[in-house]
RNA sequence: GGCGGCAUAGCCAAGUGGUAAGGCGGCGGUCUGCAAAACCGCUAUUCACCGGUUCAAAUCCGGUUGCCGCCUCCA
């Protein structure tokens, strides 16, 4: 079956094609590095990490970037009123980004360019659209004259003459002559502090939208595969890029667009007033694996509104303990028998069901649940004592399998505790002696500090719950 | 006002014409010294509501209701 995404440009599911044969460029929307990254951020960063993965699981090469947004009006204001530099405000917010995503085992892109490191291609961006006449300046800050673009609203269905000025902005706000045209360069003001380029546009900063073009052209080319981002960037930001790098080219940009939905936060949406608003580093404080995390983000359509909630992610705990107990088990199997050909059937009946759903514009869902009914028809084997442990090996083998697109396991290693060893070596001779009392005190008393036993053939074990 | 999305069990969530995947939770049972894990059985005659098309609809069409998002820098 091939593969199909749902495209933001066609409004369609469309069968995925590559320009350059086995090779994907895409690029994914980055963080402003103005604070940490809050769980919305990392539901889009989750989504664009199974897109990566699963293009690889199909043989593709992937060329991934994703921009450093390290220069914009939240910046610059937050580092000044730290008095700070803007490069060690946002360096200190770059760095807690890279340590959140390893934490959530997204994969790192080829490239991450930041935009400060590209204003020379920016304003040479900028050149070439003032030269192709679509920008003109008013009082040293230059835009982007929307009505000169035919295309202008082809990805987000916006025409421009409904268009009507937002609550948010006030018109006189902004020298440009149409409320919709937006900026390309801004021209430097005292709020900027230090922060400004000196540059044939003249002295000042980009707008926000040119990065993006800049950047992604400059790594990936004119035309390329594709790019993602959350929903709330179609309009502006994303109509925005297209209109200046067509503008500026003559060529199509992106073949194929890739939206994620909203993450809500317990049936609300997210907001720092509604005191819902939550960062990665808030959930792991509250004790929770970052494993746990990414299977709560990821195990839900990325087009669909994800609801965060604290119950969703002790169900996605216990979900992945399935899994991980599942795991576990099969290491243990030494069961010496011939090759079960049921479990080939499993397996091929898994595996077919895991490429389908994934080929189906990314079908996590369809996906797990292959996962899990092989997870189930082979526990069957297991609990009647018909798989052996080379079989046992070969499930392994098609879970890592699998793994290359999910990370979900291992768990992270906890140490071995020498405390807990010798509560478990005083509660087998407790049990060798009959006595339960003794026995079952210990088990007690390990549990309320989060240590599970369990007693099997091959003796005790313990884990983190 | 404009544009778009969504409504499936207690909760989460697939399924877009052929008679409701999967996970969590719950209940009963097997195993176990007792547990845990696992297994077995049960947990939606029904897919927001009302009409229509069809041999057949959660799936298509029309309408109603409710929720949500975007509309100038928020993933």
């Amino acid at each position: 079956m091939a593969l199909k995404f749902y495209n933001t440009l066609t409004k369609r599911l469309e069968e995925f094609y590559t320009i350059n044969p086995g090779e994907v460029r895409m690029y994914t929307c980055g963080p402003t590095v103005y604070d940490y990254a809050h769980i919305g951020n990392f539901r889009t960063y989750i989504f664009e990490d199974l897109l990566r993965r699963y293009l690889k699981y199909k043989g593709f090469r992937v060329v991934q970037v994703m921009n450093i947004t390290d220069v914009d009006d939240k910046t610059i204001r937050r580092s000044r009123e730290e008095g700070v530099s803007l490069k060690d405000y946002t360096s200190r917010y770059t760095e807690a980004f890279f340590e959140d995503i390893d934490t959530l085992r997204i994969e790192r892109a080829e490239f991450y360019p930041h935009a400060t490191e590209h204003i020379g291609d920016m304003v040479a961006l900028i050149q070439k659209l003032i030269k192709n006449g679509y920008a003109y300046e008013v009082q040293g800050s230059w835009y982007y004259d929307v009505s000169k673009f035919k295309g202008y609203g082809k990805l987000s269905g916006v025409k421009l003459d409904e268009l009507k000025p937002g609550a948010r902005v006030s018109a006189d706000e902004y020298t440009k002559e149409e409320v919709h045209d937006f900026a390309l360069w801004k021209a430097y003001t005292p709020d900027d502090g230090g922060v400004f380029w000196e540059t044939p546009l003249g002295k000042g900063r980009p707008g926000w939208h040119i990065e993006c073009s800049a950047m992604s052209m400059r790594y990936l080319g004119n035309h390329f595969d594709i790019h993602t981002g959350g929903v709330d960037n179609i309009f502006p930001h994303h109509e925005n890029e297209i209109a200046q790098s067509e503008a500026a080219t003559g060529e199509k940009f992106v073949n194929f667009w890739l939206h994620s939905a909203y993450l809500i936060v317990e049936g609300e949406k997210m907001s720092k007033s509604k005191g819902n608003f939550y960062t990665l580093r808030d959930i792991l404080k509250r004790g929770y694996d970052p494993v746990v995390v990414r299977y709560l983000l990821l195990s839900s359509h990325y087009r669909q509104q994800l609801n965060f909630t604290f119950s969703g992610l002790d169900a996605a705990k216990s979900s992945l303990f399935r899994i991980w107990d599942f795991i576990d088990n099969l290491g243990r199997i030494e069961l010496d028998l011939p090759h079960n050909p049921e479990v080939d059937t499993i397996i091929e009946t898994a595996s077919s069901g895991f490429t389908t759903s994934l080929d189906d514009d990314l079908n996590i869902s369809g996906a797990l649940g292959a996962l899990f009914n092989l997870v189930r028809r082979i526990n069957r084997l297991i609990s009647s004592g018909s798989l052996g442990r080379d079989d046992a090996r070969l499930v392994l083998e098609k879970l890592s399998d699998f793994n290359r697109v999910l990370d979900i396991f291992p768990r992270e290693n906890a140490p071995i505790e020498d405390w807990i060893l010798e509560m478990i070596k005083k509660r087998d001779k407790a049990r060798k002696n009959r006595d339960w009392e003794t026995a079952d005190r210990i088990r007690d008393e390990l549990q309320k500090k989060g240590i599970m036993l369990q007693d099997t053939p091959k003796g005790t074990v313990w884990k983190k719950r």
